[in-house]
DNA sequence: CTATACTAGTAAAACAGTTCATTAACGCGC
DNA sequence: GCGCGTTAATGAACTGTTTTACTAGTATAG
């Protein structure tokens, strides 16, 4: 149990003062510093195994070194998200070349004011990102008045905060265009999440938009929410199933819902492509290998990481980008599992 | 921009000093406090918004108030991660019950003895919890003689490290043990990652030791190492589907894995269960609606987190449980991808 | 030969808490 | 009326950095 090492210790080894330690670690070249006594700093620091105390650091710099990653979903839903590891992966990439920590964080939903507030006045981090932020969300305008930079990692119409996303609505527009395209009119559509999640929201707008691009009526009977993950895409799509509603093809707006979609409609002895075709969205990692491969959109997630991270890194130095609403290009990948509009299945 | 609020500023509005102010908000129960002036002091903070700095409380108090998850794997595989979210969301149900931080940490091969040593010396967590140990990891037995409390999560031979995991090898030995008795003798085997990962190659023990048990001859011919995702998975059963080694049946020692295998052996032509029985490892979300649903050993992701974050506060607290290895249950789910042994396929 | 400007570095004051040692006040017994 | 113990609260030291303001020493210009 060695005792630590403090900038002092490293000051007395090199016969400087812990300014001096503080300047030459830091690389503050405001002030001048021959190499030789810069050397001699580094050295001692090399030969001790200094390193400096985060606390202290963010106490002395008012800096804490760290970036926040706020989810706004219980843990219960974030268990079953295949969309994290690719935001996780894409902001440890960045983070650690910009040697910051990550912070994960979870705002109960009912206590997002006080939790935002609590992030914000602890200083645990210096800025944050946003997850699949809620509409009804009652800490988020407060948060625009806070003087912490925010990234929203999704949209949130009429917010003024930054954001990055993609377009989830012309996204939409593009997968079930395409459906369209292949001359299917009655189209269901199974949201990702919820209507207080605007990515839910926007989905179904792209859907309506399509539809009404190609005169086709919009029938709310042929649209059910599911709720994330693979159980409830699987409940939604035994519902259509059942339901009087005739229909050619289905709209999932979530991969991972899409696997329960899949398994729903095998269970019921139909066959996709050829009863039925499915066009979801995100493009997990599992997409490429479902039976069939499944057409999608593919989300660029890590690409949307690293654009919040480097976009909440500017803002923490202070600069005021002029773009408050960064979108990402989506792709729409034809796989098998959709195809020409034959007949509708009884 | 309003100024930040202090102790002092709690003090001076409560008429107190900044040492009661301290000794009211931390419970600090050794001291004498009246409840007439325990309860001025929360009633100012109340009024003020008062939020302890995070830094200036990490600094006085020596204590981070956080905890690190860290991982030993790029952020390429991380990205591909089915686990994690299961892991992270596990974390945070404890870690928020708790008010504790949770940091997101990722070493870099190579420099994994670096790496601890900065994050113990920086103070920034006081204890953390590493996933998937690497057998080669060279910092691990460094890990031992710094005071920082530390989990394993997965298990580490010849490690003093406190673990936390399921009996691999056991659960391994379970579900191939079941192929065995379903009549199976020529099993392939997909093991979840390369050799240096030790969940691998433990499950590979178990593997055998099923094969031994029955009296089967190992067959190095029939085992593979995949790379986490599913695109290795195919691959893997690619590789094998085109070998001239005949076999019934496969364990895939990864479900995630697994869901590139199912989609190499549908393009191969061959059906699973009739042509070929397919068991997995983990039970992912996906694995319940797969086609056909998959037999596969039910992984307690969660309950691991809770367990080792658990773990890990007795630890920061100063006890030392005797047990040092924790290891949960696992649980055989046998679905419709597994049947009898009937002929083996050409 | 000074006044000035630069160099290279330092002393000391923040930063915002925690915690040990101390004290003031008070009743109590003798 | 004095020492004593107890209670409730405080002063001040301490945590390990950053950063501003300052200084001693040297070179340059007038």
């Amino acid at each position: 149990m060695a005792k630590r090492v403090t900038s002092q210790d490293v000051a007395d080894l090199a016969g400087v003062s812990r300014t001096t330690v503080s300047f030459v670690l830091n690389n503050v070249t405001r002030f001048n510093i021959t190499p030789q006594t810069r050397q001699k700093v580094l050295d001692a620091a090399e030969s001790l195994g200094y390193v400096p105390n985060a606390s202290a650091q963010a106490l002395a710099s008012r800096r804490a070194k760290a970036i926040g990653l706020v989810m706004t979903r219980s843990p219960r839903y974030i268990a079953s998200d295949t969309f994290l590891p690719q935001i996780i992966g894409g902001l440890l990439d960045v983070v650690k070349s910009k040697k910051l920590g990550l912070l994960i964080e979870w705002v109960e939903p009912g206590r997002q004011l006080a939790t935002y507030r609590g992030l914000v006045n602890a200083k645990h981090i210096d800025g944050m990102i946003l997850l699949t932020p809620r509409l009804d969300d009652d800490g988020l305008k407060e948060l625009e008045d806070f003087d912490v930079p925010t990234i929203l990692m999704g949209e949130l119409p009429g917010s003024n905060l930054y954001s990055v996303d993609v377009d989830n609505r012309l996204a939409a527009q593009k997968v079930v265009g395409h459906l369209v395209d292949l001359g299917h009119r009655d189209i269901a559509c199974i949201l990702n999440a919820p209507p207080p999640y605007s990515s839910a929201t926007e989905r179904l707008l792209g859907y309506q938009d399509a539809l009404e691009a190609a005169n086709i009526p919009f029938n709310n009977q042929l649209v059910r929410h599911a709720d994330f993950d693979p159980a409830s895409g699987y409940k939604q799509m035994q519902a259509l199933l059942t339901s009087a509603e005739p229909f050619s093809a289905v709209f999932t707006a979530s991969d991972n819902v899409t696997i329960g979609v899949l398994s729903a409609i095998r269970d019921a002895g139909k066959l996709v492509p050829d009863d039925l075709s499915v066009a979801g969205f995100d493009d997990i990692p599992w997409a490429a290998f479902s039976d069939p491969p499944l057409t999608t959109i593919r989300m660029p997630a890590q690409e949307l990481a690293h654009h919040a991270c480097y976009l909440l890194l500017d803002l923490m130095q202070g600069q005021t980008p002029e773009n408050k609403h960064m979108r990402l290009e989506t792709e729409l990948v034809i796989r098998k599992s959709t195809q020409a509009f034959t007949k509708l299945p009884v």
